[in-house]
DNA sequence: AGAGTTCGGGGAAACGATTACCAGAAATAC
DNA sequence: GTATTTCTGGTAATCGTTTCCCCGAACTCT
């Protein structure tokens, strides 16, 4: 018969990567079924402690890693979560990404991110690449109103957690950030310095944390008894862009309130650099509040005061949330929401308003080096 | 005794989304084989229209969505490129990360992305994470020295892209940026307003890039007959706070320079934080360039003038060196380098000199050619 | 018309894991 | 000493695809 035959066939082993090994592999080495690496490998305790120490040792030889595509197939479970956001470029988020992922891998999960821009078209791919990859559940965290979108997701029954508010389904968790009372010490805040004619420049009204925010503001306002005009609300869009337009519908105004508070820290940046185009100083002359306290806002100039949402807290929780969902007996599988906490931090664009008294104050936070202002 | 037979295996099959569908499915709907939908799906021409034209229908009806796992098992490809970047958290990486996925998803690719933090333990575990994930390539996007935690992606002949340099190997492209061109246009900018003493804040020393782009700086002062006093070239971090700690260690000195140019925008951006403090006016008292024009560059306060290094160009570069990698028949699978240019983009960070007047005047006034050539 | 060629599509073998089931061996019971 | 139970680890089925191989039908050519 003919010499030792080439195989004919062209499979996927030929086209495998050198040095990559499978389960076989290591069960020849070790003399042992690939069912008994299997066992080995997933710490089942049946297995004798010399044969799983000998297939470790083979393990280590080898190389081997187990092919998680494999291990996805047969079992339905990826191990991997997806996480929706609106915008990476949008510094908040890379912040949630980076907590998410840390939390999401040290769980043995690795992390499917993608952004919707905005974008129901995109968004709707999107899904659909996901569901393809078959995650095992979902973090909707763009804040906004997804929830036809997601539909998808949500008929088949996918582990999701939504922010601020979702459908009441066994398999969707909730993370109700408490909007209210960081902005409460915000207005507070501004009021006890002597504010009384406060600003709000709110992000894009179709989403919902928008609007629960600029709720908040106005409900945070009637409380010590103020009431902000109607030209004094006005709607931007979370970006510096919509920061820059906002303050600029403000500046034309008659009357220039004192403060200006933002739906977030992007808008709040925006703000401070209208204001700085007509020359305005902040906080001298108005003082601006921000939203989120991302790490840009300590860099500002000035450092903008802000109210903290800690994105930890936040990713915490949406890990801890789908965990619930996916792994049957987890140990807060009844928890259908988690409450996120928010906070003021005080920096320095928040001053007495402009022409009263304790202004004489303000020379002390800031020495001018030599000679006076211009 | 119980009622009719429940199955006794505890299947895969029993654990699948309520609502996914297999190729099987849509085969007996269409009344062909699997292997037909199969070919259909891959758009293999050899079908018969009519039946290509029952299987799309029974897909549609069904809602049928191939398993990219199983897919990946099979055909040996995950279609799944690795990105992998310093700091997810510093705004120049996430606008990168959007144009590579996007002209990734537009190929047929997803993204799997990773951030090594500067730390080789967490870069080692993401490797492993995405030589089990088996992704088809990696573009290392650090700018850093990583061959040695990469070298497990090399043995395996992963097609990998790297920035500024890399193993001459065949499955490895490098994108090589052009740092020379910009630097030195920015250089000469501040020269040409007349300054003489301008002061660099490097990115860490570590770093490739680092070196280059501090190199290229004291390459286009030479010039044009200029050299920095060494404690004019300090070393950063290529952040927010390595600029402000820069520029703190050049504000000690007795002679201050009139410039200073940083290695990155975020530098920068600690920088124009670093003058804030201590009152001096930019760019009255003093200039400040960047590097990266990230898009938050045009909101610093003031504006910053920086050299630009279109993301979008490395990112696509990025991609298409994977794909020249990845796919057999790829029309540029013999490159093995891609130029990415740079190029200045002057704001309002940049002016003359303190103690000068705009140019028209200046031949009336002493400018201090601190040293002169030497 | 018969013999050779295409050609399209179905059957079945992979891919690399998990896990139900079962066969022996060892341990226990009588 | 035999019968029964317990236990361990191997065999094989399976996940959802791709793709090789082959069979039968339809052509082509003499």
């Amino acid at each position: 018969m003919a010499s030792p035959v080439s195989p004919t066939r062209n499979h996927a082993a030929d086209r495998r990567r050198p040095g990559a090994v499978s389960i076989r592999e290591v069960a020849q080495r070790a003399g042992v079924s690939i069912a008994t690496v299997s066992r080995t490998v997933n710490r089942i305790p049946s297995v004798n402690p010399e044969l799983a120490r000998r297939v470790w040792q083979a393990i280590d030889e080898v190389g081997y890693l187990p092919n998680t595509q494999a291990r996805a197939l047969v079992s339905g479970r990826s191990r991997m979560l997806g996480l929706i956001v609106s915008e990476i470029t949008n510094p908040f988020f890379p912040e949630l990404v980076q907590e998410f992922e840390n939390l999401a891998v040290a769980q043995g999960y690795e992390v499917f991110i993608g952004s919707t821009n905005y974008d129901p078209v995109r968004t709707e791919s999107l899904i659909r690449r996901m569901l393809q990859r078959s995650v095992d559940g979902v973090a909707v965290m763009t804040f906004g109103i997804e929830e036809d979108l997601v539909q998808k997701l949500v008929e088949r029954e996918f582990p999701l957690v939504f922010v601020d508010a979702g459908p009441d389904l066994p398999n969707i968790r909730v993370l109700k950030v408490d909007y209210g009372e960081g902005i409460r010490q915000g207005v507070q805040h501004l009021a006890a310095l002597g504010h009384r004619s406060i600003a709000f420049i709110t992000g894009p009204l179709y989403m919902r944390s928008a609007v629960a925010r600029r709720d908040a503001f106005v409900k945070s306002m009637a409380e010590i008894g103020l009431t902000a005009p109607a030209e004094h609300i006005v709607e931007g869009t979370h970006t510096m862009e919509g920061g820059i337009a906002g303050m600029e519908r403000l500046l034309a105004l008659t009357e220039l309130p004192t403060a200006v508070m933002c739906s977030n820290d992007m808008t709040a940046i925006g703000v401070l650099h209208a204001l700085f185009r007509t020359t305005h100083k902040v906080p001298e002359e108005i003082s601006v509040v921000g939203f989120d306290d991302i790490h840009l806002a300590q860099f500002a100039l000035p450092p903008l005061t802000t109210v903290q949402m800690s994105c930890k807290d936040l990713a915490a929780a949406a890990v801890e949330g789908l965990r619930a969902g996916i792994e049957p007996d987890h140990s807060r599988a009844a928890t259908k929401q988690w409450r996120i906490p928010t906070r003021l931090v005080v920096r320095q664009s928040t001053a007495f308003p402009r022409g009263t008294l304790p202004a004489l104050m303000q020379n002390a936070l800031r020495v001018p080096r030599s000679g006076g202002v211009k």
